[in-house]
DNA sequence: TTTGCTGCAAATAGTTTGCAGAGAC
DNA sequence: GTCTCTGCAAACTATTTGCAGCAAA
């Protein structure tokens, strides 16, 4: 994973090259994205920029998550309950460990991931793009305050 | 995988043990759910029954296909692009591999899985209830009809 | 007869779009 | 000065809900 400050300069300089505008609402959504130790959703984007932007739309965070997912600089992670959020830091696809109870995620090491995208890729002749796997649980933390 | 007829049954018996009706309309819903060999949308149900019920409701579907979820006989597997599918016939988590070119699903045999969970719940500290595998990638047919 | 279910319509939530003015280059 | 972007409001889509009548048990 590329230090978040990296991630944030890869993505300015995408925006250069395709001769996009630098709007200093486009840089703040990618600054957040790119620097986010969490995954927010737009939502929580939108929330933390309007301190800074008062007019600050909706809309303008979707049509910017948009363009970076379109770029594959950020990843959504779709959570079974309709709702979305992104990571900016690691935009490649990766397992994710969601608590149910407070909806932290955790991001666990798994090396044995790359043979079964090609076991699977061999079993079922389907070349394969992307994957998505998430585990769903209830982290230590909950496991704990449930025993109260 | 149990056989569709017996996945109607165990439907059917857990409808009655709950004392739930047995009304035409929910007992054909899950009659196609456990009887489909695909992985059907709530619209397509609803498509399917309207021939059968001309007075059958988007709603009824959608309460149905709810009700048999909260029991664990559906499984719902949701998209990247926020649609849904469903599937009767083997309602616990396994992994899919879905064609982005034409929609169709198929359900590899992947016996690796299981250590993978455990494997992650000894990292993270997560006790884990359930997960989601899902490859995206395009499927042989839709991989030879882009050669034309 | 009782109770829960269905169908309809309205409500809801998340996301997208059209358009006019503002701002980056 | 040009052209894209933003902000606003309206549109849209998938799903849920309230309610009155209907049907299963």
């Amino acid at each position: 994973m590329a230090n978040p400050q990296d991630r944030y300069a890869i993505i300015v300089e995408k925006f250069r090259k395709k001769s996009l505008k630098l709007t200093p609402q486009r840089l703040a959504i990618a600054k957040i994205l790119a620097l986010s130790k969490g995954h927010p959703s737009v939502e929580e984007i939108f929330e933390q920029l309007k301190k800074t932007f008062s007019t600050m739309s909706l809309a303008t965070v979707y049509r910017n998550v948009l363009l970076l997912k379109s770029f594959g600089d950020v990843l959504e992670l779709s959570f079974p309950d309709g709702s979305n959020r992104y990571d900016g830091n690691r935009p490649y696809p990766h397992p994710h460990v969601i608590c149910i109870k407070c909806g932290a995620i955790v991001d666990p090491a798994l090396d044995a991931l790359k043979d079964l995208t090609h076991l699977v890729a061999k079993e079922t002749g389907f070349q394969i793009l992307t994957h998505r796997f998430d585990f769903f649980g209830i982290c230590r933390r909950c496991q704990n305050s449930d025993k109260k």
